[in-house]
DNA sequence: GTTACACTGTTAAAAATTTGACAATCTAGG
DNA sequence: CCTAGATTGTCAAATTTTTAACAGTGTAAC
């Protein structure tokens, strides 16, 4: 599928922080970027690559993940259209951290290794990377307050709210509800999947949530909000 | 105590990442750094402000710490002398994430926000900053995976390497042991004292580790990396 | 030297989570 | 329509972790 350059800077500008870089910064990546197909369970990139390059999410939903030694998987987060992702590894010079696969069909841009460089000669380029560093930072600490000093119930209340604004880096609007299954879920808090349920139908019985096959709706969400410890 | 820029460019160059930028940039920095003490206990920042600037460890230790609604408490890493830190706030503008505070006597760097913003216009300073956020974002991603698909034997163990590594962006230089009490510790970790004790029992029992009084030893690094599944 | 105070060692009961298992329900594809 | 596969609901036993409690030990300051 073709796309107009005027289009694609559209589409991406969904993303917060793709939308405050300045007009001359996202004219330049786009201007490098070429589109990417991507079929359901293609792996963009994993865990110890070193090849590859920076990437915007046009279509599609993409999932990070990582791999324990035991084979136990945990997502750590999810990639809606409008987010950019795999920067790291080419300001490094390192090894990709986690590994990104497609979840659905869909269509990434992709900006080369050797592009990303001569972008970084760019100041504003520059800046723009660092605060979506700074974007993914605060997002990571985040997580790890929550696993330390959190309840699972808090927890849960706080990932399905994150989880509706998209998560990381989307925009604001808040959903009524998420497509997500518990299986799911649980991998994105690490804990079981029966462990889940019973918070899940604690919220239920409290009239927060509903759920539905592969969806969880939101019926009350300042209560979620209060039990998320939010207001 | 008065310091010379060339005794500070040393003194700071132990830092991996420091090391690595550019004796420009280093110099940048230096010339628009001030010294400040700290006492025991003093304050750098509070989760939730704005004010202050970038800071770099000259001297003492300094802890980096989270508090849940309930009033528990997590650390997130620890500072030694090398280390910077603060520059999230002073790049997104938004508050400042989580507290730091000391533990020991001793005296940081501080660059103002002004500085900063001016350091910033350097292209070698702003490609410093996308690496320095690069380390976090690591440090951050392996604490995650460490949580979510790790047993709690293989966590002491990771951190217990990474203790004496020196946190996060520090010289690669192993000790033979680390200073720290069981209960600070298990706060790291996020788990009761009680818990840890356990794992560190077993450590001892297989001739890992001996325990002393505010210090742990390492008798036999292999068998403690080997716990940590880095061989 | 002795007296706080911080730190360690240990135990037992309570609570939370995982593991393992199986039935019921939903949905897409043939 | 109907079946296979994915998803949900649920239970009980096993395991892990927390909570609570208290004694013993090391260290620094007076």
């Amino acid at each position: 599928m073709a796309h107009s350059k005027t289009e694609l800077l559209k589409r991406m500008s969904v993303n917060p922080w793709f939308a405050t870089l300045p007009l001359a910064e996202r004219k330049a990546m786009l201007a490098v970027a070429v589109v990417q197909p991507l079929a359901v369970g293609e792996s963009v990139y994993r865990k110890g690559d070193v090849s590859g390059g920076f990437y915007g999410v046009l279509s599609g939903l993409l999932r990070v993940s990582a791999t324990g030694e035991d084979g136990r998987e945990g997502i750590l987060s999810v990639l809606e259209p409008g987010n950019w992702f795999g920067e790291t590894t080419l300001l490094d010079g390192q090894t990709r951290p986690h590994d990104v696969t497609a979840v659905q069909e869909g269509e990434v841009l992709v900006i080369t290794a050797a592009d990303f460089k001569r972008l970084m000669q760019r100041l504003g380029f520059a800046h723009g990377m660092t605060t979506l560093l700074c974007a993914r930072v605060r997002g990571l600490f985040g997580l790890i307050e929550d696993t330390m000093l959190r309840s699972t119930r808090m927890r849960v209340a706080r990932r399905l709210i994150t989880l509706a604004k998209g998560d990381m880096t989307m925009a604001a609007q808040t959903r009524q509800g998420v497509q997500v299954s518990h299986e799911e879920l649980a991998m994105m808090l690490g804990v079981t999947r029966q462990t889940l349920a019973k918070e899940l139908k604690y919220f239920v019985r409290e009239g927060a949530l509903a759920l539905g096959y592969g969806h969880i709706d939101f019926l009350d969400t300042a209560l979620l909000r209060h039990e998320a410890a939010l207001d």
